[in-house]
DNA sequence: CTTGAAATACTACTACG
DNA sequence: CGTAGTAGTATTTCAAG
């Protein structure tokens, strides 16, 4: 149960960072293609795809839990099925750009309901959102009830989902 | 092996979309809460969590995806880890706004390698899009190489990300 | 340092009450 | 929905490359 053994790397790894990423085996890129595409599989069924044993595929998949690269493991929900069906991009520029102004309005934001991501940016903006809400009248109550409450905004945009092309969590490896 | 059970909604559901949400019980919502952050967990331990008996549990998990409101279960990797740390929203603007533009610049748009997030939007752009590649550098080549030939294009606008503040895959429930 | 084979412990899964 | 039983899996140990 403890994490005392780190040896892999091959090419010295920084402390705190993940993994240096660097080359990883035809193997290991493997498993983490199928467990980026469904992570449901059993273990031995797993082994078989990438032919190894059992014990050694689940040796290198804890391997690649520790060291960070496989963050988590999570079921992802049907938006729609979940009263989320609606999503919206948001673009907002603060008042003043200050340590104080961006600290305040970056832990508010991160308690907006349905708030997927959020994003400091370069360019005319200074943050992007992602939002999700049940629909456009419940995205109105966030807007009037939340949104427009975030402290030291001076310009909120938003820019409503009509259809989303394309969505995923998957890396190209 | 075969789907011929869905008597649980009790309200008529529609045939094609994945649920009509309803009132699902206190259980199922501390089911989905839990898979959602994380789902390695054993069955005999979510059993638990939720209060319940294994097998019921497990029934539950497989009506609920049956039912379409888990689509899948992923693993989550570290970007950075994977040579993938940089973030990009590009807002595009099309050239004409027919059906034939905006098919092709969807198709062409799931394949530009790294692309997150495609969404048509209301507003100023026509579609906004989340890339993510390994640095400045490789954006650079990416922007040269393939979002400048998206067919359709007018005018395409990168925000660099400079922080990742928040980013999640849970639905509040 | 990693792998594979065998043995154990635990879990998923089925049938039934 | 819960209990009990079976089948299969995860996980450890150990020997070998």
């Amino acid at each position: 149960m403890c994490a005392t053994k780190l040896r892999r790397p091959s090419t010295g790894a920084s402390r705190t960072e993940p993994a240096p990423l660097s080359q990883h085996d035809r193997i290991d890129r493997a498993i983490l293609k199928q467990l980026q595409q469904d992570a449901s599989i059993s273990n031995v069924a797993l082994a078989a795809k990438v032919k190894l044993s059992a014990p050694a595929c689940l040796r290198r998949v804890e391997r690649l839990k520790e060291m960070g690269l496989i963050r988590a493991t999570v079921a992802l929900l049907d938006p729609k099925a979940v009263g989320a069906g609606m999503l919206v991009v948001i673009g907002v520029v603060l008042d003043r750009s200050t340590p104080e102004t961006f600290a305040a309005f970056e832990k508010a934001a991160q308690k907006v309901s349905g708030c997927m991501e959020c994003h400091v940016v370069t360019g005319e903006f200074d943050y992007f959102m992602l939002v999700r809400t049940r629909d456009s009248e419940s995205f109105n109550r966030l807007h009037a009830e939340q949104l427009l409450y975030l402290p030291g905004v001076r310009q909120i945009r938003s820019f409503m989902v009509l259809k989303e092309i394309l969505s995923t969590t998957r890396f190209p490896l």
